[in-house]
Parts: structure tokens; C-alpha cells; sequence
DNA sequence: TATTATAACGACATTAATGTCGTTTTACAA
DNA sequence: TTGTAAAACGACATTAATGTCGTTATAATA
């Protein structure tokens, strides 16, 4: 039963797929890519495509999973290096490492709305987006709650639902940015007025 | 039923197919829906259906267009309403006549966050966008520097800005909403948390 | 009542994408 | 080398949706 290829070959393969396809979807998104397209840019047939991922689905999934753990690593490394106080971590979490607001926007991030929201009346789907919003909730509830047990933070304002907006504004940036002109959106500015409502809702000193 | 016009019959009928078609649109979301569905919907005939709209985008523009138009009425009679306060005329153009946060969406939401992401490509949807963004964006910029004139809101932030935050934060809503279980989005609550942050932001005094 | 313009119809050709499967090629073990 | 398991290939059958067009039915008109 030994395989005729290694190991490392097929995760070669696979991540020359898996990379293709992520620059497919950045440039046509996720409901107007086709396997063809993905065959092209990875320069493997059909057949061999479908050896790997059986379908559109399945290989955005597999690009979603590839890239949440990268995430998790960065946060954990974060969490490593950084508790000097809980609202410069707040500011790594949600702006990176910079903690400044920027222009910059995940070239997958409208894709990846995409493959939410059209995917929105299926079950399966739906679970999916759940568990991502679960997780992400957790990540910024549990630096906002820190930070006010530490008393850093005031809890005039629940911390849960503190961080269930830092998602909702986020997501509305995503969007807009996905659809309009980067004058209209404003990425920078917008992501100031945010920090200056967390800076109120907190009641942060600094 | 009809052959050889009657322009009344010509409207009746294309607002039969209008309103089969937001049903549909509703229930499958924008790209899931197919010709075949409206006209089951509307109980018409292929070549009926395409006598009145070319295609699926050209219908659901003439739904976007409709409802743009009632949207338009609701905003003149409320100018001519209310001008007690502009914080009211605000909080009545973000939340209706009830001025108050509820657990409603509009359910035609969804499938057009899905229209004009996944034509994010397509430079004449994409035009389309921006036409209203900068329609809803006049709105609301326009109350709230009318209250800043005035001198019921602070000018510490520039109107614009808060205006185009107010649009984000709405984006973000419905996008949330449309993919995860109301338990997480918990709309009521966040949309108190907008008005929080207003009042914050432009110092209402009340 | 007969005429006629045209709304409404539905069969159909076209297009496009999907996933499968029999064949070919190839990397590795023997 | 050589034999072989399975990776890779690409032709193809299938499915599904689209928009058109020749035909049919009928409301308005004279």
C-alpha cells in the first residue's frame, strides 16, 4: 500500500492549488470562479484538480481553514508578547501589528462575505459562519472583559456586546469597501472614528 | 388575459411580477433566484416574463428602483413632519417613525448586499452602488450637519464622517444579519449601542 | 362581427459549468 | 531495470439556466 508519490509532493501540489486559487478568488470572487479558471492558474487538469478537492466548496474551505490557523498562530504569538495593557492589545488585535488604522483591507475579505451570504440558506454554510463569528467574538470579548476586570476598561458597557459591534463595524467596512470607491469608504478615517468610540465606550485614560 | 394593451393592464401586470419576484427574491436570495422561479412565482410564461424585464438584473433593478421611490416619499413627508429636533429626525431616519432600535430588518436586505457584491466587478453596478451610497450618505450627513449648524450637536466630528459611520455600522447589521442566528446578532441591542455612540459623538444633550 | 396589433406562450437552440471515468503517465519499490 | 499503484489527464455525459422566436390567443377598434 505504499503511495507512488511522496508525501511532500502532494502537499506541493496541493499548496500550488490552494494558492492559485486564492488569487482566482481575489480577482473574480467566490460565486463567478469556476474550476476551469482554478485549473488555469494552478496548470493542472481537471482531473487532477478534483483529486484534491472534490469541489468549489470544498477548496474555498480548505483556503478559509489554511488561513484561520495562520491567524491563530498570530494571535497567540500576540498573546505571548504583548500585556502591557489590554487596549494596546485590543488595538494589535484588530489593526494588526502597526495598532494604527489603515488603508489596507484583506484582498480575500469580499470573497469570503460572498461566500457567506450566498451561501446563507444552507445549513451547512450557515454553521460554518457561526463558528467563525464565535470564535472572533471570543478573541475580542476576552481582551475587552480583561481589561475590565483589570479596571483599565470601565463596564458601563457589556464587553460582549462591545465586541459583537467591533465585528458588525468591521464586517460593514468589508462590505463597503468591497463595493465602492476608496474615497466613499474611507478605511483610515473610519477606523479612527472607531477607535474613538472604543476610547469613549471604555472610558480609556491615554 | 390581456393581449392588444391597456396600459393598465400592462402596469397591473408588471406589479404582479414585481411583487412575485421580491417574494422570490426574499426566499432564494439574489443569485440563487432563476428566471424559472419567477415566473412559477408570478404564474407567467417565459415570454411573458422576459416581455417585461430582460433579464434578472434588469428585474431586480426595477425592484431596487421601486422601492428607492416609496423610500423617497417616506423621507419628504418626514422632513415635512418633524423638525422639532434634528436628534429625532435623525433617529426617525435611521429607525422609521418609531424612532426606536426593534429587531427588524428589511427582508430584501440580504439578496441586495448579494446584488452588488457579487457585481463588484461590473463597472456599471459598481456605478449603481455609489449612486446610492452617496444618496443615503447626503441623508444622513445632511441632518446631522443641520444639527450641527444649529448647534444641537457638537462639531467636534466632522458630519460626514459620523454620516458614513452610520452607513457602515448599517451594512454591518444587515450583512450579520443575514448570515447568523438573530441570538448573535442581536440587533435591538447593537442598533442602542449606535444611538449610544451617537449621542457621544455629537453631545446631545437629553 | 370582423379585423388587427400585440401580449402571452412555450419549445428550442445555445451556452456554460460540473463531476466522472477510462486512459496515460510517472515516481517509487523491488 | 522493471512492475505497479495511483497521480494526472482530458474527453464526455449531464445538468441547468438563458434568451429568442415563431405561433397562438385575445382585447380593443371599426
Amino acid at each position: 500500500m505504499s503511495p507512488k508519490v511522496s508525501k511532500e509532493h502532494l502537499e506541493q501540489r496541493r499548496a500550488k492549488i490552494v494558492e492559485a486559487a486564492t488569487q482566482v478568488f481575489i480577482e473574480h470572487g467566490y460565486e463567478r470562479t469556476t474550476m476551469k479558471h482554478v485549473m488555469d492558474a494552478a496548470d493542472v487538469s481537471r482531473g487532477g484538480l478534483y483529486q484534491y478537492f472534490s469541489n468549489k466548496e470544498d477548496l474555498f474551505e480548505a483556503i478559509l481553514a489554511d488561513r484561520l490557523l495562520i491567524d491563530v498562530a498570530k494571535t497567540d504569538q500576540l498573546l505571548k508578547e504583548k500585556v502591557e495593557s489590554y487596549w494596546d492589545l485590543l488595538l494589535s488585535r484588530i489593526f494588526g501589528e502597526s495598532k494604527e488604522p489603515s488603508d489596507h483591507m484583506d484582498p480575500l475579505a469580499a470573497s469570503n462575505l460572498e461566500f457567506f451570504i450566498t451561501g446563507r440558506n444552507d445549513q451547512r454554510r450557515r454553521n460554518y459562519a457561526q463558528e467563525r463569528y464565535s470564535f472572533a467574538l471570543k478573541l475580542y470579548a476576552n481582551i475587552i472583559e480583561a481589561g475590565q476586570q483589570s479596571g483599565e476598561f470601565s463596564n458601563k458597557q457589556s464587553g460582549e456586546m462591545i465586541a459583537r459591534s467591533i465585528i458588525t463595524f468591521i464586517d460593514g467596512l468589508a462590505l463597503d469597501h468591497a463595493i465602492l470607491p476608496k474615497e466613499d469608504v474611507k478605511l483610515k478615517e473610519q477606523s479612527s472614528l472607531l477607535i474613538e468610540y472604543l476610547r469613549l465606550a471604555l472610558e480609556v485614560k491615554n
